[in-house]
DNA sequence: ACTGCTAAGGCAAATATTTTGCGTTAAGAG
DNA sequence: CTCTTAACGCAAAATATTTGCCTTAGCAGT
C-alpha cells in the first residue's frame, strides 16, 4: 500500500543518488559552477553519464534537486524564547546564506527547473519550520500569533524575492521590518472565502 | 560619452537580436518548451548557432533574457480612479498569466539564469509601474500612500512566491488581501537605520 | 534460503550539441 | 571616404546527449 507505485529506495538506487549529490556538491566547490557538466559529475560520482540522464533528465533538474537539498534546514531550529526572535535567526541565517554569490546561484538552480518538485519540497519545509515556530510560541503563551502563510507572504516572500532581484538591498534592518509587520498584523489573516 | 563601454545598437546586431527573441517566442508556441535547442532557434532566426553562443553563452541565459522581455509590462497601465483598483487590475492581470503552465516556465526561465540582469530589469520594471500608480494616486489627491518597496514586498513578492512554490494557492481573494494590507499598512514604511 | 520479476545501472555506438579559429561584413568614428 | 573593430558566418574539432541492448541487484513470493 505505498503511495508510489513501485520505488526502489534500497541499496544501489539510494547510493547513487547520494554519490551524484555528493559530487555536484563537491565539484561545485572545487571546479566551480558554470563548469559543472553531467560527465563530469558522473566521473566523480563513479556512475555512467547515462545513469544520470535517465534519472535527473538534465543538468538543470539535477542542479535544481541539489540546490533544494541544500535548501533544507538542517539544523535543529533554536529557541531564542521568542517568536520575533526565532524568525530572526532562522530568517537571519538563511538571508546571510543567500546574500553570498553562491547563494544566490543556489536560489537560482531551485527556482530554474522545470519540474516544480523541488520548489514545492522547499516551501514545505518552510512551512514545516514556521508551524514549528509557531508550535512552540503557542506552548510559551504568546497571544495573537499570525498563521503560516501570513509569514509566508510577510517574510518569505520578500526575503526571496530580494535575494533573487536585489540581493543588494537586504539587510537585517529590513528583515527585521518584515517580521515585527507580520507579527505586528496578526489577526488580520487571511480567509479564503469560497 | 555612452556609458556603456561599446555596444552597437545600430542595424543589424539590432535585428539580430530580434529575429533570435521572436523565433525562441515562435518555437515556444510550437514546439513546446522541453525542445527547445539553439541551433534549431538559429535555424528559425536565419543566423548561425555560433552567433547565439557567443552572444548569450547558454540556452538557460537566451530564455531568461527573453522570459524577462515577456514579463515587460506593455499595456499602458489602466487607470481605474483608485489606487487599490490599479494595483488589482496590474498585479491580477499579471496573476493570471503566470497562473498557467507555461506562464510558470516563463518565471522559472526568469529566476533560474545565473546572471542576474534579466532579474534586476524585471524589478526595475516593476518598481517603474508601480511609482507610476503612486504618482496617479497623489495627484488624485488619495493619501496616506504606501511607498514602492512596501508594495514590492507587500505585493509583488508574496505573488511571485506563489507563482513558483504553490500557484494551486493563487486566487483573487488572497491577491486583494495583500493589496488592502500593503494599502492599509501605509506609514509604518522600513527606514533604513545606518 | 531459493527463484523469478523488473527497476536501475553499465556500456558503447549513433546523434546532436557546443566550442573555436579564421575569414568576412558592416556599424560607427574621424 | 577611409579606417577600425564588434559582430557574424562557416566549418572542423571537441563534447555532450541519446538510445539499444545487456547485466546487476532490490524485492516479493514460496
Amino acid at each position: 500500500m505505498t503511495p508510489r507505485p513501485t520505488l526502489r529506495p534500497g541499496g544501489r538506487s539510494a547510493r547513487v543518488q547520494q554519490a551524484v549529490h555528493t559530487a555536484v556538491s563537491a565539484l561545485n566547490d572545487t571546479v566551480g559552477r558554470e563548469q559543472l557538466t553531467i560527465p563530469l559529475i558522473a566521473e566523480h560520482a563513479g556512475v555512467t553519464p547515462s545513469t544520470i540522464y535517465r534519472r535527473w533528465g538534465s543538468l538543470r533538474e539535477l542542479l535544481a534537486d541539489v540546490a533544494a537539498e541544500r535548501l533544507r534546514p538542517e539544523a535543529p531550529l533554536a529557541d531564542t524564547g521568542s517568536l520575533e526572535g526565532d524568525l530572526m535567526a532562522w530568517a537571519g541565517e538563511f538571508m546571510e546564506e543567500m546574500a553570498s554569490r553562491p547563494g544566490q546561484q543556489v536560489m537560482a538552480d531551485a527556482l530554474g527547473s522545470a519540474g516544480h518538485e523541488p520548489r514545492r519540497r522547499c516551501h514545505a519545509w518552510q512551512c514545516e519550520q514556521l508551524a514549528l515556530m509557531l508550535s512552540r510560541a503557542r506552548d510559551r503563551g504568546e497571544s495573537a500569533l499570525p498563521e503560516v502563510d501570513a509569514l509566508i507572504d510577510g517574510v518569505m516572500a520578500p526575503l526571496i524575492y530580494r535575494v533573487s532581484h536585489a540581493p543588494e538591498t537586504l539587510c537585517e534592518t529590513r528583515l527585521r521590518h518584515w517580521v515585527r509587520q507580520a507579527l505586528g498584523s496578526a489577526g488580520e489573516n487571511f480567509r479564503a472565502t469560497e
